[in-house]
DNA sequence: TTAAAATAGTCGGTCGTCCTACTAAATGCG
DNA sequence: CGCATTTAGTAGGACGACCGACTATTTTAA
């Protein structure tokens, strides 16, 4: 009833394809809101698998980092740094990890402007089973093949690179 | 200082990278980061590319699919459908835009459960100029070959179509 | 025809991201 | 040495996305 009786099919695609022929160039829009798309699915599809622990899949990332560091501990610019996120993003997180008792901050004793962040007994508990969630969920992903994964994550390494993100 | 001495390198890795070897399938889990980090990246260099013209991308995306409509406006509810965001997130879209003076709300005489969002004179212009502005940046996108570009589409849309996007 | 179910939109709240601005502490340099 | 600059972290606020709950209206079906 509101699409135009002159023409067969709605002028208007789904998301990613809004773009049709319209406006300029439209493969490289096209390309972008896809991006945007997926990130949309994989996102959902991790904070799902992880609802159960009660953490998002940033806060996940957060407690994987700390977990790797050789010292148990991380001062919180570090996770900001390696996550490519604000470091009010890091604050963020930490604040709500520490308020769920997965996390401790510490004061770094020979840096007194920095905090760390240390995983508590819970957050390692969290973690460990998170990390099997994970492993375990049917994932969009994994509709490519391996050599297709691969493929899409040489393509997306050439984009970002040729944005400035390894300068 | 914080490395540990008994590595040549520190063990974790930038973004979309800290996966390395040590959880399950780090395959899928690098594409999703990488995924996650090109958003971030085409995100921010389209909202800054607008930002002159006092909108974001998603509110873009909303003028361009008024624009688009047969009739010059559109039920919120196909907006949200075809944007493929939750109903509340077009509701926040249209407030912002109608108190921008862009987007002005209609009743449907037809349908009374329905709201149509029409662009205002004031709309159509700022439209036009983003839509300028978007055409001229150097997209981070454009970093690829048109062919790569297409690739890295088919397999995205692959991967939405495995995620049951297109059901 | 009327009661149940589906649809449209909004409100309030959570979450993650970013920005600006500000404090405290460490570093660099004249 | 002492002041300017840089670095670390946080507070407050904007923004977009989501969810659950709720109202109003339309559609469906008994």
């Amino acid at each position: 009833m509101s699409t135009d009786p002159k023409l067969p099919f709605d002028p208007i695609e789904r998301a990613g394809d809004i773009w049709s022929d319209r406006i300029g160039d439209s493969r490289s829009m096209k390309l972008a809101t896809s991006i945007m798309r997926v990130q949309q699915l994989v996102l959902a599809e991790l904070d799902g698998a992880l609802k159960p622990y009660g953490i998002t899949f940033a806060r996940y990332e957060v407690l994987v980092l700390i977990s790797f560091s050789a010292e148990g501990s991380l001062p919180l610019s570090k996770i900001g740094e390696r996550l490519m996120v604000h470091p009010t993003s890091v604050t963020n997180a930490i604040d709500r990890l520490e308020a769920q008792g997965l996390v401790k901050r510490l004061p770094d004793a020979a840096d007194r402007r920095r905090t760390l962040a240390e995983l508590t007994a819970k957050g390692k508990d969290v973690l460990e089973q998170a990390t099997k969630a994970l492993m375990a969920i049917d994932f969009a992903i994994d509709g490519l093949s391996d050599k297709d994964q691969d493929k899409t994550y040489a393509l997306l390494r050439t984009l970002r690179s040729s944005a400035g993100d390894f300068a």
